[in-house]
DNA sequence: CGCTTCTTTCAGAAATTTGTGAAGTTAAGG
DNA sequence: CCTTAACTTCACAAATTTCTGAAAGAAGCG
């Protein structure tokens, strides 16, 4: 396996640690942030359990669970070389951020509460209606974040072209 | 101060606690969602210090804590009545949840980060055109969030008529 | 101008979270 | 079927965060 010389590691190291930090501010994990940081700087967007570690220098349990929990959010894929048993985790490039406005079923709890705040205030006290008022606002945020995500689609074909 | 009788604070509580810990889930700090939950759940939408401190069951410095942290982001607002030393918070209905999707600074330096990724690892480097088409997706989200903002308060005119 | 009431700051105790080593589990390859 | 490489789970130590009581700081009111 050919180490991709003419990337300067420290550069990519830095970049890592700053983008992650910026991820554990805006609420992720320390461990899920600097792994995605890292397959996200990597130059095919894909890196074995072993690699992750080696660079973050985290032990194999810490990619475990930061990996983990990348694959449940979607904004990370695992795959295995047929005839391997060395894990593979790949950062999508278009999908991830999909992924990230993605906050469906996190904005449908949201909506489950407050609707029992209003039921339970009662709807025609002034909190029922300041909840049922947010209550339209995320179901309102919910259809707009599908029409971006489409708008975003073909201005994307726009810049990059096709595939990407 | 008449307390509003017909509401019960057992079904108030409940929601103000389960609201939160959606609140939290979403990462927010423990105290500032029990703050901001009550508030929302108050009929006029503003409590006092001491309300506050009663209701949860938290200390003066918890509450000042809280509320340093929901101003700050613009959830919440103070206010003083004139003549009094008794600091009054109020939730405004319809800005904080243009607060809450107003990350502006937050995306800012997102893009920041990866303008440097891009420079720094090379913008002809795959992992380059990666972090470039991210950038330009958080650009084009920017633009894209304002709009969507106009488009709502039109529809919220049009369910709840002028001023809520 | 001092008293009183409310808010903020601060140090520290308590609780929670985080990451590790070690043991356990799964599956490839002989 | 056994060996071995890789990933996962678990209990615990360490670090961090959180909330409180106490003291200090503002500001109305006499």
């Amino acid at each position: 396996m050919a180490d991709e010389v003419g990337r300067d590691p420290e550069a990519v190291s830095k970049f890592v640690e700053s983008f992650a930090a910026q991820l554990v501010e805006a609420g992720m994990q320390r461990m899920p942030a600097r792994v995605f940081a890292a397959l996200l700087s990597s130059d095919e967007g894909v890196m074995s359990s072993a690699e992750l570690g080696e660079q973050l220098r985290i032990s194999p349990a810490a990619v475990s669970g930061a990996v983990r929990y990348l694959t449940m959010t979607h904004m990370v894929s695992r795959e295995r070389e047929p005839g391997s048993r060395r894990e593979r985790y790949r950062v999508h490039g278009d999908q991830w951020y999909e992924a990230l406005t993605n906050r469906e079923a996190l904005i449908k709890r949201w909506e489950g509460a407050l609707r029992e705040g209003v039921s339970s205030l009662g709807a025609d006290t002034p909190a029922g209606r300041r909840m049922a008022e947010t209550l339209a606002f995320f179901e309102f945020v919910e259809g707009e974040v599908a029409a971006m995500m489409e708008r975003w689609r073909a201005h994307r074909r726009q810049l990059f072209g096709g595939e990407g």
